[in-house]
RNA sequence: GCCGCCGUGGCGGAACUGGUAGACGCGCACGACUCAAAAUCGUGUGGGAGCAAUUCCAUGUCGGUUCGACCCCGACCGGCGGCACCA
């Protein structure tokens, strides 16, 4: 009996695998084109097969078991798919810029170059001891100047293309971490990295114009097969909300002049922005965000004290950005004094000054329908502001006797679409609208709101329309525009950080901002001794004096350098086109030349077939980069308009005790010790069998054995016979089925449990040799070492995954003789065996005579007789 | 508040498209081996009743559809994730 010497055979494999360059990827040959969905060579024609992990940040931790469960995953489909004869790109690189590097490096007075440097060695030496396919020719690192030349290119194209400026702003301040966060690095007023409470500050950003594809974001993601939870909350992030854009003139009365403007009968206008044009003839008031342009020329001269003191105070309270602030404080505002005219009933209505509505969504400015919007009421009811219904939830319900439409109160969800005969219906029922109307005054009264969709009244000719169908009518009869808003907003672009991508620009006095040429790319980041991020809000690169000034590229004169560096989300937008780049180039630019050099390349491998990522990445980087790649395929860099076809994401691991794993808990369980104890195979199979893989599970260090097991009992696996039995044959080619339906969908769980079932089957049935190859392919992709070490025990001197994967055959399958049970009014009370092919008629006389049955159906009459092919019988009796 | 997901043994979980609920693994119990323990192997293992054949109950709760429901529909309870003064 040899012992399972874990170590010894993954080793050997490792440098057997390596040495034999067993994972790289081929690119077509040169000269090779795409006729149709073919390549004109023998190379290329294979399919490809492109599958991406989200390259990992090397941070000073090392690996987590975390990441060794995505990886694995992808391996396990990879080597699958290498065994189906693909071209598989596997590629591994390194998201190497960011916070964490820079901190210790100020910590520890090292260099971030060399810090990383270092972290990049234990990764790679933990990852490779897994195991994993990568395609390690084509390691990419982002903090190269090689290629973030291209990560600075692709700005350059953005800001030639009016997609980045600047703009002064206030924006999220980490005070902490010292460094403007984008929206989405926001989480609960804190900084999503170290917790600390947010601030406003103003300060010049780059701004990249995501919301220029906005729509482009949402609609395109009917093209791709991403989990429908990510669709979802991207959907919800951009979050598009239709309406209408109305203008209300504003008109004061004669003895409430602003003296400044002189504003009676004004040219003035206040756009706003509202989902429900519908409800406009109940809209009382207009509110302004405070920083709104038009507060000042607007607030007469009584109110200009109070308005003045109210805007201070709004823009003190900025500190904290509005958005974290707890929904339930009470609203504030301020009357400007000023007037508007309703454009629907012609009245004068109060414009006022409140910091619930926000600057930058819409056009800083709403009517305010309190009638029908939650917040409007309370506004309203504190200062006593009209409140007027003009629509009442209507559901059909016809009253036989009284020939009327009733009214329903109901959740939403019980609440009927109306088809177009209801329209018409409803308009000449005038006995309703009374109904509503009362309906309505009532709840108000009772200080509930309706804000849902409903029947209109007091509506001038809209009365007694449904209110969606109102919508678009009403807005044109007000001269508004349609039109839509998002939540999404630009992706703000600037940090003032030392360890990220130089932004390569120039301010020039004389020419403004302008780009770097593209031949001196990269801009490198200069070697600095002191990264210390510092409190006025400038890149610590702002200091190095020498390296600011330079000359302008286009007037010659003297210029100063953008100091801000790119986020770490820049880099990352990007890599999947630098994996396929590395192919044959190796960044080199040659007058910028980024779509000609690569779009053979970039045709062959593009799409992504399969992304894995995190959830937490959603609106984050999966967002940014599916900008920036339909910006790159907009300006023909790339062919698709998609990065991914599909992305899918990994559950969380927990901790044993069911907590995250985390230093300061003491419970996180390191990989090495893993894979030093039990072996990469065991470590890489517990990590697929361990639950479902989109969920999140907690580590149990006793499953870990229990794999371990599964393995040691067919290390010396000698029950050989010299023909397997029918039952082993059955259960061969249901496992090689079940497995790669279960690999397919990425149900790596119970495909480790088909495994065990067979071995199961094996011990104590015996198989022959040739039976046991074919189960050992099947494992390769699971436990490569084990596999590959097995497959020459028994003689082979080629490689495993020279193999081809094993195929099935159904009729093997298919059992002559099944198990049907008999059911009586719906309980199983006898199991018959029969031949499958069995008539209807037959099996029924054998469930009527089966001695269990009769028991049941003694006395009673035969109601029912069903036969479900193959499945079952189910009697009914009375 | 809005959007989405999930509730199955002692535990992780399985169950194809509505067709024998609890696969596989862990744990536990008993047995074999051993001086003993660990490891390994064997047997059992949802709950209740019964010596047993057997039988009743059981997929968060209540109700519905169906010959038949973990699966479909409705209401509720509990948990998780995302968004949140977005007009």
């Amino acid at each position: 009996m040899k012992k399972y010497n874990h170590k010894k055979i993954e080793a050997k494999w490792q440098k057997f695998w390596e040495k034999n360059n067993f994972y790289q990827a081929k690119d077509p040959a040169p000269g090779v084109e795409k006729v149709g969905t073919e390549f004109n060579s023998v190379l290329a024609k294979n399919p490809k097969y492109y599958c991406l992990i989200e390259f990992p940040y090397p941070s000073g931790d090392g690996l987590h078991v975390g990441h060794v469960r995505s990886y694995t995953a992808l391996d396990v489909i990879a080597r699958k798919k290498r065994l189906e004869g693909f071209n598989v790109l596997y590629p591994i690189g390194w998201d190497a810029f960011g916070l964490p590097t820079e901190n210790y490096a100020i910590k520890t007075g090292r260099h971030p170059v060399d810090i990383t440097k270092e972290n990049i060695k234990i990764f790679k030496k933990q990852i490779k001891s897994l195991g994993i396919s990568f395609d390690w020719s084509r390691e990419i690192n982002t903090t190269d100047p090689n290629y973030y030349k291209w990560t600075q290119w692709i700005f350059l194209q953005l800001f030639k293309h009016g997609l980045a400026y600047k703009k002064k702003m206030p924006i999220n301040w980490c005070p902490q971490c010292k460094i403007g966060l984008a929206n989405e690095e926001v989480v609960d007023g804190k900084c999503e990295r170290c917790g600390a409470e947010a601030e406003q500050k103003e300060l010049e950003q780059w701004m990249l114009k995501i919301t220029a594809y906005a729509d482009r974001l949402i609609e395109d993601l009917e093209t791709v097969d991403y989990l429908e939870k990510i669709k979802i909350q991207q959907i919800n992030w951009i979050g598009r909300s239709e309406g209408a854009e109305i203008k209300f003139k504003i008109q004061n009365p004669k003895s409430k002049i602003n003296s400044k403007f002189k504003i009676q009968n004004s040219k003035f206008e206040i756009k706003v922005f509202t989902t429900r044009p519908d409800t406009i003839f109940g809209a009382t008031f207009l509110v302004l965000s405070p920083e709104h342009e038009l507060v000042d020329k607007i607030t007469t001269d009584g109110q200009k004290a109070a308005v003045l003191t109210y805007q201070e105070k709004a823009q003190n309270r900025g500190e904290i950005p509005r958005q974290a602030r707890d929904d339930k404080e009470e609203k504030t505002g301020v009357f400007t004094g000023a007037y508007a005219i309703n454009p629907a009933t012609g009245k004068e209505i109060p414009i006022w000054v409140a910091d619930y509505v926000i600057m930058d969504y819409g056009t800083g400015a709403i009517m305010a329908v309190p009638a029908h919007d939650e917040r409007d009421f309370a506004f309203a009811r504190k200062y006593n502001l009209d409140v007027i219904p003009v629509l009442h939830q209507y559901i059909e319900f016809w009253d036989k006797e009284t020939q009327l439409h009733g009214i329903h109160y109901g959740s939403t969800k019980t609440r009927r679409t109306f088809t177009v005969d209801d329209y018409n219906k409803i308009i000449t029922d005038l006995d309703l609208l009374v109904v509503l109307k009362e309906q309505a005054y009532k709840d108000l009264e009772e200080g509930r709101i309706f804000s849902g969709e409903g029947i209109l009244f007091d509506s001038g000719v809209f009365s007694g329309l449904y209110s969606e169908k109102a919508k678009l009518e009403i807005t044109n009869f007000v001269k508004g525009i349609e039109t839509a808003n998002y939540h999404l907003r630009d992706w703000v672009f600037s940090r003032q950080h030392y360890w990220g991508e130089p932004i390569p620009m120039v301010y020039c006095p004389e020419c403004h901002w302008v780009p770097l040429p593209e031949e001196e790319l990269p801009l490198e980041l200069p070697f600095v001794k002191k990264y210390e991020p510092t409190n006025t809000g400038e890149s610590p690169l702002a200091g190095i004096e020498k390296w600011v000034k330079t000359k302008c590229p286009k007037c010659g004169g003297p210029g100063r350098r953008e100091t801000d560096t790119m986020p770490n989300w820049a880099g990352s937008s990007w890599y999947y086109l630098a994996y396929i780049m590395r192919g044959n180039s190796k960044f080199e630019i040659q007058n910028s030349k980024f779509k000609i050099q690569n779009s053979k390349l970039f045709k062959y491998w593009l799409p992504v077939d399969l992304y894995n990522g995190g959830m937490e990445h959603t609106t984050l980087h999966l967002l940014y980069s599916r900008f920036w790649h339909k910006f790159l395929y907009d300006i023909g860099a790339v062919p698709t308009a998609e990065p991914y076809q599909k992305r899918v994401s990994h559950g969380m691991i927990l901790a044993p005790d069911g907590q995250k794993m985390s230093k300061s808990r003491g419970n996180v369980i390191n990989p090495d010790e893993i894979v030093e104890e039990h072996g990469a195979d065991v470590l890489r199979l517990y990590e697929m069998f361990i639950g479902p893989y989109d969920q999140t599970v907690s580590w149990d260090l006793n499953g870990v054995r229990g794999v371990r097991r599964f393995l040691e009992r067919i290390f010396n696996f000698e029950n050989w016979v010299e023909q397997d039995e029918k039952e082993v044959v059955i259960a061969r080619e249901k496992t090689i089925k079940q497995v790669g339906e279960d690999i397919d969908s990425m149900r790596f769980n119970t495909a480790v449990s088909a495994m065990m079932i067979f071995v199961n089957k094996i011990i104590e049935a015996g198989c022959t040799k040739e039976t046991f190859k074919k189960f050992l392919i099947i494992l390769s992709v699971f436990a490569p070492h084990f596999a590959e070490e097995q497959w020459h025990v028994l003689d082979e001197d080629k490689s495993i995954f020279d193999e081809d994967w094993p195929k099935y055959d159904d009729k093997l399958i298919d059992k002559e003789l099944v198990e049907i049970p008999i059911q009586i009014n719906g309980k199983v009370r006898d199991k018959l065996m029969v031949d499958k092919k069995i008539s209807e008629d037959e099996i029924k006389k054998m469930a009527l005579a089966s001695e269990k049955a009769k028991k049941y159906l003694a006395g009673q009459t035969l109601k029912k007789f069903i036969y479900v092919k193959g499945r079952l019988v189910s009697i009914v009796i009375s």
